[in-house]
DNA sequence: GATGACCTGTGA
DNA sequence: TCACAGGTCATC
């Protein structure tokens, strides 16, 4: 359930614990979480006696540098890492928190009795080795007007799908893709290639701010765009309205964004 | 592109 | 019991 701010939170998270200690064991109970091809077994063979590096991040993926391969990992919907027995940032909003042992997928420990788990209950996070780094678009925490234009450009999909989309702009998921849309009063459905400059603008200051905020606030769930049935527009007051949009639901103010 | 699928937990 | 969930992927 993680978008980019609580990704960037992980990151720091393990900036801070694992850099420089080497990986005794490795745990990968779950096989499923494992992607790419390498059997559990395999992992455990090329991880094990590396010592980790930097802790990288662009969008929503995590790469961590070891003096053997890149191990990455994705939070998926529901996956938070855990250091020494201590999680990254506050409990998911709508997530499973608990402590049930069946949701640590995948772990390595340290020589120094540590440890690094992705706990993961729903299991659609993903560890991989040497992740294809080229597969996603610009990061969204350091997007510029040429990228955002280049994202859109003569794109005939809906805004929302064009932000959505991994490879176009890395790190904006469903919840920070409608906080942005309503702050720059622009049309979920409206067609991406068709914003004029001033609307690309907007949009790219409203992500900017966005980001900020909610970065400050907390996470991707501290926005000021109301999610459920009944509620109005926090700016102007009108219904909210509710539909489908590149197959995620969606909020947003007819009133105000065209 | 939109759609359904993946998997499991939560809350109505 | 059911709808829904902040992500991604294969398939039409």
């Amino acid at each position: 359930m993680p978008e980019i701010l609580e990704v960037e939170t992980a990151r720091e998270f393990l900036h801070e614990r694992v850099p420089g200690r080497r990986i005794a064991a490795v745990d990968a109970p779950d096989s499923w979480i494992i992607k790419g091809g390498p059997a559990p077994s395999d992992v455990t063979d090329v991880l094990t006696g590396t010592t980790i590096g930097g802790v990288r991040r662009r969008g929503k993926q995590l790469y961590l540098d070891t003096d053997g391969p890149v191990l990455g990992v994705h939070l998926g919907m529901s996956g938070r890492v855990v250091v020494d027995g201590e999680a990254a940032g506050d409990p998911l909003v709508y997530g499973a928190n608990g402590e049930n042992p069946a949701w640590l997928r995948f772990g390595v420990r340290f020589d120094d009795d540590g440890g690094l788990w992705l706990r993961d209950p729903r299991r659609l996070g993903r560890i991989e080795l040497d992740p294809d780094e080229e597969r996603l678009g610009p990061d969204a925490l350091a997007l510029s007007g040429r990228e955002l234009t280049a994202a859109l450009d003569r794109r005939s999909a809906p805004l929302k799908a064009v932000l959505m989309d991994q490879r176009r702009v890395a790190g904006l998921g469903n919840l920070l893709v409608d906080e942005t849309l309503w702050r720059a009063a622009l049309g979920p459905g409206r067609l991406a290639g068709e914003l004029d400059a001033d609307e690309r603008r907007r949009l790219l200051r409203s992500i900017r701010t966005t980001l900020r905020v909610l970065g400050r606030r907390g996470g991707s769930h501290t926005g000021d765009l109301p999610r459920e049935p009944n509620t109005v527009c926090p700016r102007d007051g009108a219904p909210l309205r509710r539909d489908t949009v590149a197959g995620r639901t969606t909020w947003w103010c007819p009133a105000h964004q065209r």
